[in-house]
DNA sequence: TCTTGTTTGTTCAGCCATTGAACTTATAGG
DNA sequence: CCTATAAGTTCAATGGCTGAACAAACAAGA
């Protein structure tokens, strides 16, 4: 899923100084909290004013941005007119595969969602083709919409809780899915003509919150079902080798302990998966576990809290271990752990001051998702705007050539 | 210790440009096998050759490469002038405080070690300012020999088995020191004008491999008196928010584990650490562990090869973690098992293939050093030289100023 | 020895992106 | 109405890369 690779051994010419600036530039229209004038942005990029006129001139050119209607600022001297990300820009599709539901959604260049729909359906029904089916049908309905907003859907992202390599889901143990391939373009309906990708759900949540939480260095970890993580290092996502970085679901916390479906035994899925925390507190099996935790912790009640307890130790041994391994200050937890925070925290501090080597100069942080369960859907859709926001410049190649 | 900061928010002017250029070729220079002609490069490097030619130009004008001597080449057409770095270069000066050592070397442009120097001392014995002088005064004879080689000292990097913060020493618990500042410049002779830095000696092993491998990727591991490691990611050093990646020494193994120095419990290093080696191989305390080791593995006494394989188990355990997080490729064993490899890749390969998620389609390699106990003083030497190979724009203005 | 073909390295006009300064435009305040 | 101030544009100058032409250096064959 890497959409760019950033070259150190490329040689530069005349025109990627003018790509680089013009990425720089762009990514100062989108962050900014209020539309920046180009006198702005040249100050807060370093570039001078002329530059920056040329350069909004040609992303205005390219439908990427457009200017405010002069609306009277404050001070004196010649009002700057605000250039925000054009309403009529590029959309990000963000589609999510997990194991009783589907959802889709669609952001803009500012990352804002502008289109999201979810739609119950268990997977573990239905063959991978008819779930490609039902997403088609919903991403068709989620193109509508977004042409209806003015927006061009300028690619979509597909998160899924399993294995991802290339185009290829390898495993998907909680959807019973192996070795399934993405579907084909023509079987996509309104995706036809967009490119798709695929991605772990995990990971693509990391990147989500990531955008939301303007963090720029994080572990990532999603309790649910099963138990994924994402790493985002220096405000880009760690992918490792093969994209496959992050499984802290199958970091051992006990070498002897109880066997994995994954073939190894005591891996954290054992201690802190929704079954196991299940199991620990004494409820029944169904449907409503995460309420059932979070009723019974309000209550009080002894073995959920104490299950919980024991969660957070594992989380917080196998946190040790991670954050020993890459000095990672802050922590997020997403998925059903964000609702479960206040009870999982104090393990997981106890644990990180005792087993972090640096612990007692600088303690890593435990904080909630933001996004909290549309974290990876709404990663997978900025995925999309943010591979534009990163090389405006390929984005403006490939939707010059067809109009010409 | 961050040399260079590729600044993705800077403004690009045509001077970043030729920067980029500069080092490109540079690159090309230093790490070809044969020295390439100016026509090479080109086409290796995708400029042109006249783009090439002022480029080139421009390093010799900075002393930087150098051509060589018209030697008569093989093949039809003109024949090319190698180009090579310059022998009268910059040198970068490694420096190692270990236990019971003191070391410095010096490599060039190229790589080379040019001088090496070690001296037996045990620094447990001594105050921190006592070792800073035995240090200063092997640095001062590298200073002198590396200039009687017509090389020009451009900087020095320290290497401590500990935790380093910017100039300070946290702690080196072999050592037992804590808080030990860089000493000031004036006390240091020789190296008086020189930069001059500090940093982990693991991390700075991982550098050493990864120029002596050319691995892209891969987790290193250093079994010593305690446990270091350090992480390359993409040919880039990982350093995490402090500079304090890669302590694997202190990742569980047990949560229940026996206690530990640190203050936590089951660590790695309680498992695999030299002492609890030593101590579950029936040896005694002592100087020679190592050969002890080694001489009873080979003579495949029993408790000996118990001992490593329960260490190799609990490296395993904690690689499988690391493999898992980071999806990395290559595990490299340097230290002490280095030389202990034969006897403990079966246990770490088997829990590998047990506990890495991906381990079916991707199983890791495991590795020893390329460098051996040398790793991290030439790491240190390379991290000098390797901040002009980054960026020989800021060496060569740095170098213009003083003459002018 | 001379010629031809091949490859290297240099030179130079042209191009492209940024700069800096001058200039125009638009507002506030007196 | 005038002045001060800030935004945005225009334009010559600068720096760096390209491409093509050219000179230099060599091998091979006539």
């Amino acid at each position: 899923m890497p959409p760019r690779p950033p070259r150190r051994d490329d040689p530069v010419r005349q025109r990627s100084l003018r790509d680089h600036n013009l990425a720089l530039v762009l990514r100062h229209v989108t962050a900014a909290n209020r539309p920046p004038s180009r006198a702005e942005i040249a100050a807060a990029s370093g570039l001078t004013r002329a530059t920056v006129s040329t350069i909004v001139d040609e992303l205005i050119a390219g439908g990427l941005v457009a200017e405010l209607e002069p609306v009277s600022r404050s001070g004196v001297g010649r009002p700057g007119t605000g250039i925000v990300p054009a309403g009529t820009g590029p959309a990000g599709l963000g589609m999510e595969v997990n194991v009783d539901y589907l959802a889709v959604c669609a952001v803009d260049l500012t990352g804002a969602v502008r289109h999201r729909q979810v739609r119950r359906l268990d997977q573990r029904e239905h063959r991978p083709a008819q779930t490609w089916q039902a997403l088609a049908e919903l991403a068709d309905q989620a193109v509508g919409a977004v042409t209806a907003l003015g927006l061009t859907p300028a690619g979509g992202v597909i998160a899924v809780p399993g294995l991802v390599e290339g185009d290829t889901i390898r495993i998907a143990p909680n959807l019973g899915w192996q070795q399934v391939a993405l579907p084909r373009p023509a079987d996509l309906g309104g995706l036809r003509d967009l490119p798709l990708d695929v991605a772990n759900e995990a990971t693509l949540a990391a990147l989500g919150e990531r955008h939301a939480t303007g963090l720029r260095s994080f572990l990532y970890v999603s309790g649910e079902i099963g138990i994924g993580g994402g790493i985002v290092l220096d405000g880009e996502l760690f992918g490792g080798s093969h994209g496959w970085a992050g499984e802290i679901g199958h970091v051992t916390i006990d070498p002897q302990g109880p066997d994995c479906h994954c073939g190894s035994r005591g891996c954290l899925e054992q201690y802190a998966g929704e079954e196991a925390i299940r199991a620990a507190a004494g409820l029944p099996a169904g449907a409503a576990v995460l309420a059932d935790l979070v009723g019974g912790a309000r209550a009080g009640r002894g073995p959920v809290l104490d299950a919980l307890d024991h969660a957070g130790t594992a989380l917080g041994v196998a946190l040790s271990g991670a954050v020993n391994l890459l000095d990672i200050g802050t922590v997020v937890l997403g998925g059903h752990y964000a609702e479960l925070i206040d009870w999982l925290r104090p393990a997981i501090e106890r644990e990180l001051s005792r087993r972090v080597i640096t612990a007692r100069w600088s303690p890593a942080k435990v904080r909630a998702s933001a996004l909290g369960s549309d974290a990876a859907l709404v990663g997978a859709a900025r995925a999309v705007t943010q591979a534009i926001l990163d090389d405006p410049a390929r984005f403006l190649a490939t939707r010059a050539a067809p109009a010409a």
